[in-house]
DNA sequence: TCAGACCCTCACAG
DNA sequence: ACTGTGAGGGTCT
């Protein structure tokens, strides 16, 4: 086992780990616990950052500081924020919440078993998954069995039944094709980095079961695209019911102003929307008309 | 723009 | 306890 204090305030791990960004966290008796890459990883909030603990013997913390964006200068995101109402109350309520940079390939297998899901159910078919079709990963003395999120060709080599066993139903033959397209090489997920939003975003749409709002999903939880904002049913109220409350604006209005109100970082913006919207005000979100 | 289909599970009535 | 019903971080036609 190593363990190491990563430095960082304002941070409320709880909120980022659970709310629907990844889904392979769980909570513990001390800290939080999942697997990145292949690694197991335990995480705890202490009062001068985050208290990492992972199974193997390592001194290379890159990847799990990435990974959680510790070094992100999170001030100059919330001064980028336009000053309105709507938004500051977000920021109060919600204090601390962050983005992941996760791993696409799991970010967009995931995101394609999201559609018209619970969160709680996005995560019982990803540990499925994981289960069924992930590696092994080393844990520590006394703890269960964890896995690694399985590769593309793995899945890409598994029947449509046997996903479908995974419990998600009708996505299960968009994740097969889209696995077989970035296992055969017909996609390269690492070179959408290098490509402008909006060109990374058109070859996220082309795969199977990935429309436009899958898409934003991957561009900002996977590519650290921060402009990437991702219209659900959840942000779709909260720009209604906070941003036009008395209008009945259409889809296209709604996405123009999501590119255009919330600056640099409006993927934070929406994040901090969502969860508002979905632990703050649940029940103001009864039928609009 | 606008349905309707698509799998399956869970919360919630009755 | 049981069954019925509706809807859930959408996508595709």
């Amino acid at each position: 086992m190593s363990q190491r204090l990563l430095p960082v305030s304002d941070y409320d791990l709880g909120a980022t780990l659970a709310c629907g960004q990844a889904f392979r966290w769980k909570s513990a008796a001390n800290g939080w616990v999942g697997v990145i890459g292949n690694r197991w990883v335990r995480l705890a909030e202490q009062p001068k950052g985050l208290l990492a603990t992972v199974a193997e013997p390592t001194t290379d913390w890159d990847w799990l500081e990435d990974y959680l964006q510790t070094r992100l200068d999170f001030d100059a995101v919330l001064r980028s924020f336009p000053n309105d109402a709507p938004l500051r109350a977000a920021v109060t309520a919600c204090h601390g919440l962050r983005l992941l940079k996760q791993e696409p390939w799991e970010c967009l297998a995931s995101f394609i078993c999201s559609s018209t899901k619970r969160i709680v159910q996005i995560q019982q078919i990803v540990e499925n998954l994981c289960e069924c079709f992930g590696a092994p990963v080393t844990v520590p003395v006394g703890h269960a069995p964890a896995y690694s999120f399985p590769s593309p060709e793995r899945i890409a080599a598994a029947g449509e039944a046997e996903l479908r066993a995974c419990k998600m139903g009708f996505r299960a033959p968009n994740l097969l094709r889209t696995a077989v397209l970035v296992a055969n090489g017909a996609v390269d997920l690492q070179a959408l980095r290098l490509l402008p939003v909006e060109q990374a975003r058109e070859e996220l749409i082309q795969l199977p079961g990935v429309g436009r709002k899958i898409a934003d999903c991957v561009l900002l939880f996977a590519y650290g695209f921060q402009e990437a904002f991702p219209v659900d049913v959840w942000v779709r109220k909260a720009l209604r019911q906070l941003y036009f409350p008395k209008r009945r604006p259409s889809a296209a209005r709604l996405l123009k102003f999501s590119q255009t109100h919330f600056g640099p970082y409006a993927g934070y913006a929406q994040q901090y929307l969502f969860h508002y919207m979905r632990t703050v005000r649940p029940r103001s979100t009864e039928r609009s008309p």
